[in-house]
DNA sequence: TCCTTTATGTTAACACTGTTCACATTCAGC
DNA sequence: GCTGAATGTGAACAGTGTTAACATAAAGGA
């Protein structure tokens, strides 16, 4: 699995006219490309055939069908929200709370950067694969969504949120900033011109909502 | 504009075996099941054409295209969410957060049991007529969404809410339920089998995270 | 080195899609 | 009852994903 990400060591062997090299990696990287700039109804196999240069039916040496070669575009959607969000996890002295919203900062910059891509990724599943055991598969298990959970409970250790199930609470953050990238992209909001404005009172209201008894006494008390 | 709906004088006028009689609408009404029955991406209008009974170019004499008769099922779609949510607005006795409440569940039910049509009606927005000068032809606009923002006015008024711009606390509130319903339906939540525990506590933190600092001293002061 | 096996790319065809055209039928109003 | 408009039909078009038979190149043992 994910071989398209492991073969760094020769990327394309010989560029001989027949034989492309690395066409399985080539016809993902353009249907990646195209689906940002056509969006993804209106890409064709023959399109990114026609611009990686081979044959219609060459896709199906690598894929066995469109959908095949949508899931590993997918992956590499996935792959590069990751990237995007890594900032916010491996830079040094940041409080949690910075942490927090560096993340949902560039998740929202991401969905507005590259709309089709994000709804891609985050559309409905039955492109990927439903049966594998236990979501091993799922790559926002071990990225995005495992990081947001991770910090999650060290803000419970910090004291800055409730002590109840990690999971559930990263899965709240989560819808909250989901709903409102979906919102926007797909051209539902009628507060756009104010966007700003509604990513910081929704953050807000996260904290604050999810917050534990005792800080917020803490702070009524120094209101009083 | 919305003509669908308003030629409930004569539903069918005569059912000649070559004229329909009422052949937009049945279109549409076929249109709306096969989405939940077939998904989107799978509805054909050949399907939709042999399940009325006319031939495929029909479409043609009442639609300009596939794309003008989606536009149309959208509206439809979006009267039966307007529907389902009613009686959240609609009934007598109910607190204010009581309807919320209402409103927030009836919202989940409909996105659970109709998932396709959610999908449809809240996905990407090229079909949906873009230039409409004031967003006027949104139908969200004077239904679901306008019902929301004067529910939040209340709540304000009975200092339940802080008193910012309405139309602001409404959109969070919007994309918390939206993005949890999406998630939901689309098959990216790790937590389905707690699917209750995950709507209770985005409930309660919307409810915490919006409150008034006065309602919040006296929930403190109650608990010191 | 040759020769076979495997991997990869090509061409032609298939069934399916949305759409359009010329034509047929029915309806509505004078 | 006639005429023009509205509505439905059948055949054809280009575009789509997919497949099968064939062509070329690479890989690996004799």
């Amino acid at each position: 699995m994910l071989q398209y990400g492991m073969s760094n060591e020769q990327p394309r062997k010989k560029p001989s006219s027949y034989h492309h090299g690395d066409l399985k990696n080539a016809l993902i990287e353009e249907a990646l490309k195209m689906v940002e700039e056509e969006g993804l109804e209106r890409i064709s196999l023959r399109d990114i055939t026609k611009r990686v240069g081979t044959s219609r039916s060459a896709i199906y040496r690598h894929f066995d069908s469109k959908e095949a070669l949508m899931r590993e575009v997918v992956m590499a959607g996935f792959a590069r929200l990751a990237k995007h969000l890594e900032p916010a996890l491996t830079l040094e002295n940041l409080g949690t709370v910075e942490r927090f919203r560096m993340m949902a900062e560039r998740y929202m910059e991401f969905a507005r950067s590259y709309p089709a891509l994000y709804r891609m990724i985050f559309g409905e599943r039955a492109m990927q694969a439903r049966e594998s055991v236990h979501d091993i598969n799922d790559p926002m298990q071990e990225t995005g969504f495992h990081a947001l959970k991770s910090l999650v409970e060290r803000a419970q250790n910090e004291g800055l949120i409730r002590k109840e199930e990690p999971m559930l609470i990263a899965t709240v953050i989560w819808a909250m900033m989901h709903g409102q990238a979906s919102l926007l992209i797909d051209g539902h909001l009628h507060v756009r011109e104010h966007f700003d404005a509604l990513f910081e009172m929704s953050f807000n209201t996260l904290l604050e909502g999810l917050s534990t008894t005792s800080a917020k006494v803490q702070k009524v008390l120094g209101i009083l």
